[in-house]
DNA sequence: ACACATATGCTACACATGTAACACGAGTCA
DNA sequence: TGACTCGTGTTACATGTGTAGCATATGTGT
């Protein structure tokens, strides 16, 4: 599973919030706030579709995309494989750091508290 | 302040432990680990020389290479980034959770927990 | 003086990512 | 029907990073 860059990431959490969007609509909420012109938002889509990273469906003639992984999913595997690499630390990770994050409701933040502190085992 | 990427990082944990080290002496424990050539090795300081994430000197004829940031501020630098773009966490961090990194002496840690709570001007 | 090991300078190439333009087809409106 | 807009396909180019080779200088032992 190919982690999302910064960029990808930026688009994800809209996604989130969400989804489905339209090129269109995605470079309106994240085009003023990265910089990006049109073209490279979809570039950016495109490339994340490639990579699985968000799904493509045709809505009213248009393209829309849908991220394939929860937002718990997705940031259980980015925030251990910081940890893992950065600052070494494996196994069971101490999730009460991320309870103040605002990205994520007491839902999400439980979901994601199972997903970091489970076996080793993702992908499904 | 440039990040240091994964492999950045990995050759200055090892400088951190002990430095200024020659390419070769860093080749000898970074090569086998990360299964690098001794070109692989060379490249990648010379670009972290570049970037000031290394200091130079020579010892005995030989180029020797020292970190410029310590572990503390480095790592600072880069928890701060990815709370804030990836969980959107800015200002003061929950240290407590790094507190059971290998990588930290409780002196270390110490340190890491003023610079993630100081206010936000790092570039001393 | 010569051969060999080592250190260093320089170059190369692929892939990811940031960033964007151009061209073409389909719908819309005058 | 011609001008426009919008969605999409395709292409492009720079920079960073992973990964490495070649050539040359220099020290060292015989």
């Amino acid at each position: 599973m190919t982690q999302p860059s910064k960029s990808e990431l930026a688009i994800l959490k809209i996604l989130w919030i969400e989804a489905p969007l339209s090129a269109r609509e995605i470079q309106e909420k994240v085009g003023p706030q990265l910089d990006w012109s049109f073209s490279t938002t979809r570039t950016t889509l495109s490339r994340m579709a490639d990579k699985s990273l968000l799904r493509t469906d045709t809505k009213h003639g248009v393209r829309v995309y849908t991220p394939v992984d929860s937002k718990a999913h997705t940031l259980s595997g980015v925030v251990r494989e910081f940890f893992r690499t950065v600052l070494e630390m494996q196994g069971p990770l101490p999730t009460a750091a991320f309870h103040d994050s605002k990205m994520l409701s007491e839902d999400e933040w439980m979901e994601l508290d199972r997903l970091l502190n489970e076996s080793d085992d993702d992908d499904a």
